[in-house]
DNA sequence: CATGAATGAGGTTTCATTCAT
DNA sequence: GATGAATGAAACCTCATTCAT
């Protein structure tokens, strides 16, 4: 669960100097997502040591070259890696939009949230770390507005008005509690929702199991 | 208020080759001190990027050389600037261990924790990530032994025995949030201490407010 | 007006793999100007830095490939730049073939020169300092040859004998003084040329003014 | 004759991001010396190809990093490079200041400047086209103002009040004749002098031979 | 012991050039 | 032909660490 989310149609963001080039034709988008999953292996199964522009582009199966081609910089190119997770979870979190307002709302958030950073947690949490390294964001601004707006369905734009630190405190707890999930090797995402769920209804004042299944 | 846990996939770093002086626990020598805290100010003030090795003896006055006398390496250093700190809120943390049992304990565990990561939020949050960059960690078992002490007092040692998740998660929503309110600027320990304890005692299942002053 | 001359410690650069179009003098194809008038306009407007291969053929409308259609490498490109500066010197020029003998037509030989050096001092000069990296000439016979000829008009052919570096030294005060008022800023041809028959008719030790108008 | 001079304790100049070490120890200015003599033979006797700063550090027995220890980046480097040619100008110009005023000084200058460029006539061009691809110059005082000093003692402080361009214009003369000669494999200083004295001369409208020997 | 100059592996990045489409 | 994605040698530069003084 992070503040940010890109498009789905993910066009380079700004933060380039020299604006590279965006991939026109299949083949460079192809590349592309090559060089994003090579990156986000790279940092899951060999660490921050190894995850080098190098590395990357020899496991995503490109040159050096191309990786330069559509990331200026890797600080570029890990926020676009932080960008398309943005935009994984904010794709799964559009479905919620459907949905009735209510309280129920927020239980299906947290699921959605939980089960997302429980995929890839060692990602989840490295990414983390990298992204307090890079110049301070400049985007973070669909995904947020999304869970906002979920937000305000589940629990009123009237209570969000009146606590506006809720939305920070919610992601907070969410986030702190997954990671050290992810990092003590729990997988079992019910479990861990049922506790999460504790905190977040006692936060949020609502008497326990507040939408029973 | 830190976590200690190797991940699955652990690996070793050569971290030791030449063991100077006392790496650990360096006994009060001045040095030391002015190393620590100049390290501390200059991720504090200006980010991982500043965040060298020579940077850091210039900024302490000394060579660096001597920084090398004392650290066998920049890992070393990073490790004993956590200790430093883990050690700041061990301190504060000990005088607990002479109040009465119960649940009023852990209101006053969370209010030192708070305080304490509140006074330097961002050196908290850089250090947090750091860490993750960071041979896996063998230390911090101090201050996660003496947090299970104040816990048992708090809650009950067979509470703890039975739900094993419970510190990490307790540590997660502290933590979580807590950085989360020093990204966000805000310095009101109470207004946050209050949002925390509402997460807190609905993890923990018990009544609103359950020991009022 | 520019010099022809291989240092003493000539080496070769390897510039010809595969002999491309026809590299020199390649005729009237709108995509050649084009990268040409682009690489031009790089130089004049953005510096060295700028001044890639890339980026011509971005400028010029024309895709990289395109361009190693027509230049076998950078510096046949860079060379043909220089050719079509000299070669639009020497189309002026030429109009002077036709003048009557004597020292007058060395001052239209200044007048055009400078005129027409002054109208991209920006380009002339980044163009030396380039030149100056291009594996040794061989080209610019022509121009040379025309100048020798016309000189040979104006001064007498004997005396081009008698002082065989009489043309270096006058090439080098023109372009000397035209490209240090160019860089100055000037623009008026008139003033500049006052100042330069001043030390051109000092060096050929002819009397002031030799030739009213 | 270029239009710069660093002081002759030379400091570092401005320029520097991260503003590199000066050299304290003997044995620090012995390697700052051996890297800026290293880059000037590996420019005079290499050509711009092997002018890199690899290169230049091998050749002056150093190793990469000590070149980084004391100049922030390649153009500082060549910076640094060119003033030292200009310093070691403005050491031998400096001895003109005592000596009496009037037109003979002129006459020692172009000797003094020539002797200068001719000593290394290869350095001094490639330096310039290095120049021209430097960032835009910051420095440039000192030289220029002995440089006008001087002329101020030989025509006459009137005279440059009421030519602005006369400095511009005898520095591009006799730079221009004398790479010209230098790039045409003269060395008999004499010779040369003699030809831009007659320039010299026609320029400031002196009688021929103003202060024979 | 302290100093700080020196080291150099290795990371990031550029850009001329190639070649499959 | 034209295109532009891909290439990769090689340049620049950093910074943890060593060691002569």
């Amino acid at each position: 669960m992070r503040q940010t989310k890109t498009p789905p149609t993910a066009k380079k963001t700004a933060a380039s100097r020299s604006p590279r080039k965006l991939p026109l034709q299949p083949r460079a988008n192809a590349t592309v997502s090559a060089i994003l999953e090579a990156a986000a292996q790279i940092l899951e199964t060999e660490g921050f040591k190894a995850y080098t522009t190098n590395a990357i582009a020899e496991r995503a199966g490109a040159s050096i070259g191309s990786l330069y081609q559509y990331f200026p910089n890797k600080a570029a190119l890990t926020q676009a890696l932080i960008e398309r997770e943005d935009s994984a979870l904010g794709e799964r979190l559009k479905t919620l939009l459907d949905r009735p307002s209510g309280i129920g709302l927020l239980r299906e958030l947290l699921r959605i949230a939980v089960e997302h950073q429980l995929q890839r947690p060692a990602l989840a949490r490295l990414l983390d770390a990298e992204e307090a390294r890079l110049p301070p964001r400049q985007s973070a601004q669909p995904l947020h507005a999304l869970l906002m707006s979920i937000l305000g369905r589940a629990l009123g734009e009237a209570r969000l008005a009146r606590e506006p630190r809720l939305p920070q405190d919610l992601f907070a707890i969410v986030h702190g509690m997954v990671d050290a999930a992810g990092q003590h090797g729990e997988d079992d995402a019910d479990a861990l929702i049922v506790r999460i769920e504790r905190a977040v209804w006692g936060y949020l004042r609502v008497d326990d199991d507040p939408a029973p299944r």
